[in-house]
DNA sequence: CAAAACCGTGAAAGCGCTTTCAGAGGGAAG
DNA sequence: CTTCCCTCTGAAAGCGCTTTCACGGTTTTG
């Protein structure tokens, strides 16, 4: 009922290891057959059937993007729309295909083994909470992975990453040097490496300019809006107030903001502000929020390239590579000293 | 090197198609060979080769959800992450996987010919602008499909939709009952059926109460918050301005929300604002914002359910089954006639 | 000018599963 | 005691492709 390959290779009146050589571009088929078999399949409108050659090849033309977190709370912040964004561009240049694992993200079974299964042959995984699921599922898993973001406790694993302790040491040496004094910090999750790495950053950056950090000061949220508005009220309970706030994403941010707003306290007048990430929203808000740039697609098209390298080249040895991409601190209005 | 059925069968004593017929909780199997093929399953923790199964059964278990949009503007709005969570819902229950077609939502060849390559066995499209990639695919395709909304030109594709015209027309009616008489729409866009739909919902409520539909005061826009805000600004300078405003999707009324602050209007006291889809966000806003509750989540089951039970059926008849979904008014704070 | 290298091609052997078919055995029906 | 019909099982034939191997023919090399 299908046209299959064998159509192909009959009309053209060539074998089938042929057909599939055209369709493939490998080299060694004459430019007259080659083009004798292109005409049948451009005449049938053929498409090969990818189980097929998933089954014969061992490559199905498939990675898996896996953010363990509920699908809402991963669409609520345009980091991952972005870095997805990126990761697919790569993949359609190379034509590979992304299935984004739901169920992981939703109520089913965490990390099936769709690699063991021959269905996925690589994977990147971001934001990764190291819970007991995802080890277990990294060491039971077989086909290549790729991290955004390191994993402590799986070294061996190629990361692409960004310096977040230093951008965020930057920016908090741009608070001080603004002249606050009292800086408070809305972290992320400290069961993520960027969570602590910023949290690190901040307490360099104190350091260095002699000031304690003060555990009243640090409030842990979960980089989403709502973790940051809460936090925010949890400081404004303290007398007296930070002078200052760094949150950790642009989100919680936009979270103290908005409790800021309701306290009936003004940014950068009453309070300075400041966040993590610049997603397209920081520059937008009143007032502009100052921040660290990380470039969220980029993240995603150099995590896809070395998955996809990694998968071109058959060597089985482990390629450990890490790559880290730079932070920029973007100075908008919001944590400007009033004198 | 990897476990095959093989294995499987040879540990258990049995031959390969028993073993199948175990995985696969096929009838006439003896109890106790039933438990012998579990063990060594287990024992060997063992995993199918999905590629192999497609190719033997030509069914894959994976279905594919199509939106024809670029993926930011899918995720700035909780609409598709609150449909996708319900596909995902049943999707689980059920052992099937999805993929979620993100060449089509960014720059790679949309439709990419997945079910005639045996890679889809189904898919749901949502949100169906009919341009022509769209239409050419399901021309084309060969797999069923279930639409989330209709698609006017293809009345042969099963839909699970909701009454947007009977919903446009409760709000509306609840606005003229309010008093307001110069009621302005911000539509979403007018080549999908449910942008053309609430905006009929509109007339008919205004017909029935012996209003003119007055070209001025409709102004389209495409269900974003941006398109919101910028179709307020154009409202905002006709004279006098509309007196209320029914935006049709929440984004947009958030968006104009966003453009009459911005104006220095109060909602509701100057003007009276009114959405659809009632989204969480819906209900946090200040005012809390009155609109049509549509049920999201219940709409991705349906549709799931719709295109799983007729891949359960091998019957080759095109069931065209169409599902409508009620829409509820739910009243809050932004539209109160104030006297 | 023989040997070696290379090019272009087809036959055939799988990849790991599902599914049909046939048959053995046992109990119920005639 | 046949005949028929279940239940359970295995052999074998694919599903549609890739890839190895072998082989003739043509070039290049020493």
């Amino acid at each position: 009922m299908n046209i299959t390959l064998d159509d192909i290779a009959r009309r053209a009146g060539v074998s089938r290891a042929t057909a599939s050589r055209v369709i493939n571009n490998h080299p060694h088929v004459n430019p007259a057959v080659r083009e004798r078999v292109w005409q049948a399949i451009r005449e049938t409108n053929y498409q090969p059937n990818l189980p097929a050659r998933s089954l014969a090849s061992r490559r199905s033309q498939v990675i898996g993007i896996i953010i363990p977190q509920p699908i809402h709370t991963l669409f609520a912040d345009p980091y991952f729309p972005l870095l997805i964004e990126g990761i697919a561009h790569v993949c359609n240049e190379r034509q590979f295909s992304i299935m984004l694992d739901l169920a992981t993200t939703t109520d089913g079974d965490p990390y099936r083994h769709l690699g063991r299964r021959g269905f996925l042959e690589g994977a990147i995984v971001a934001s990764a909470v190291e819970d007991q699921f995802l080890l277990q599922w990294l060491a039971q898993e077989t086909i290549p992975v790729v991290s955004v973001g390191r994993i402590t406790s799986q070294q061996a694993i190629p990361f692409v990453d960004v310096n977040n302790r230093h951008g965020a040491r930057m920016l908090v040496e741009h608070l001080i040097g603004q002249g606050y004094r009292r800086i408070a910090t809305i972290t992320g999750p400290m069961n993520i490496v960027a969570g602590r790495d910023r949290f690190a950053g901040y307490s360099d950056a104190l350091h260095a300019a002699g000031l304690p950090v003060m555990s009243e000061l640090v409030v842990e949220g979960n980089f989403s809006e709502q973790s940051g508005f809460t936090a925010m009220q949890t400081l404004l309970r303290l007398v007296p107030i930070p002078d200052a706030v760094f949150a950790a994403s642009d989100m919680m941010a936009l979270g103290a903001l908005k409790a800021l707003r309701a306290a009936g306290l003004s940014v950068p007048g009453d309070i300075g502000l400041a966040g993590f990430d610049d997603i397209p929203l920081a520059a937008a808000m009143t007032p502009a929020l100052t921040t660290v740039r990380q470039p969220i697609g980029e993240l995603g098209q150099t995590a896809a390239r070395l998955l996809l390298d990694r998968l071109a080249t058959d060597s089985l040895a482990p390629v450990t590579q890490r790559v880290m991409l730079p932070t920029e601190l973007v100075i908008r209005d919001s944590c400007v000293r009033q004198r």
